[in-house]
DNA sequence: ACTTTAAGGTTGATGTGTCAACCTAAATAA
DNA sequence: TTATTTAGGTTGACACATCAACCTTAAAGT
């Protein structure tokens, strides 16, 4: 059905994004003790919402569900960076970046940045870059995180 | 530090590769019952030791920690896919594949391949697999998995 | 021989993900 | 009005991943 080759490349195409991404993430959790999931929740709570952002709305940017999103809030919050208070006006829950959730994100910016670039982005050529580009366009859906 | 562009690059890279892996994975575990650790353990005990391998060697194969791989062997001998015995000879374990372990095995692998083809190989033009070929050339440490 | 080190594995705790079941209140239908 | 549906969230169970601590036995040093 596939041969040696092709198997290959998958094996390649999966070892290169493990490399990467693992890289990036450990970079991240080691200089700032946040997780992938943890940096695009506040990420998108600073950015989205100046620091606050309805708990669907949050799930929506994240792509994820509303169940996965729940869980990992309860721990965010356990550990200070986040917390959660009901809307009064309409149904929902407000989730709120805490001053120590919001420094942590600014620590970890330059962090993200930095990690990118050299894990990432220094590795690709031109034509690299527009692989990418079309790949993503191939397999657009309407994704997301970090 | 990093561009709108260039951040918008790595959200599109690991989209593309969410997407694309989940997928295949989904058509595996829902056609088979089988997670990606699972089918790579099977695949190495079929391919690499016909049917039997030494935990140690197994770890190896997979890229794994010991760790992680005794936690999986546990869930995977609970379901009665592969079974482990000491070795008289010397220190050490065999993972052996059970026989219902292989039948599964042979029924997942033309379903893995299809669903490799359908989800990443045509996608790809020639470029892109130069591109995915010389990056992984660039991060290459000597990884592994499914 | 005796001590130390290292190989091969297991275990428990905790973080992360998914799924299905559940609850409450708002919106809609009757 | 009263019943039903649905939006918004929570919860519990379980699979998966990582880390650190631990155990046992073979190998190496002394």
């Amino acid at each position: 059905m596939i041969s040696e080759e092709e198997m290959q490349l998958w094996h390649r195409w999966k070892g290169s994004y493990k490399n990467i991404f693992g890289s990036v993430v450990k970079d991240m959790s080691e200089k700032t003790g946040l997780s992938e999931g943890d940096f695009g929740i506040l990420d998108r709570l600073d950015l989205y919402g100046k620091g606050k952002l309805r708990q669907q709305e949050l799930a929506d940017l994240m792509d994820w569900t509303k169940s996965r999103l729940s869980h990992h809030l309860t721990r965010m919050e356990k550990r200070g960076l986040v917390l959660r208070e009901p809307i009064e006006t309409e149904r929902g829950v407000q989730v709120i970046i805490t001053s120590v959730g919001k420094s942590i994100l600014d620590d970890a910016r330059p962090v993200v940045s930095l990690a990118i670039r050299e894990h990432f982005l220094n590795l690709l050529t031109e034509k690299d870059i527009e692989s990418i580009t079309s790949l993503a366009e191939k397999t657009k859906t309407k994704s997301s995180s970090t």
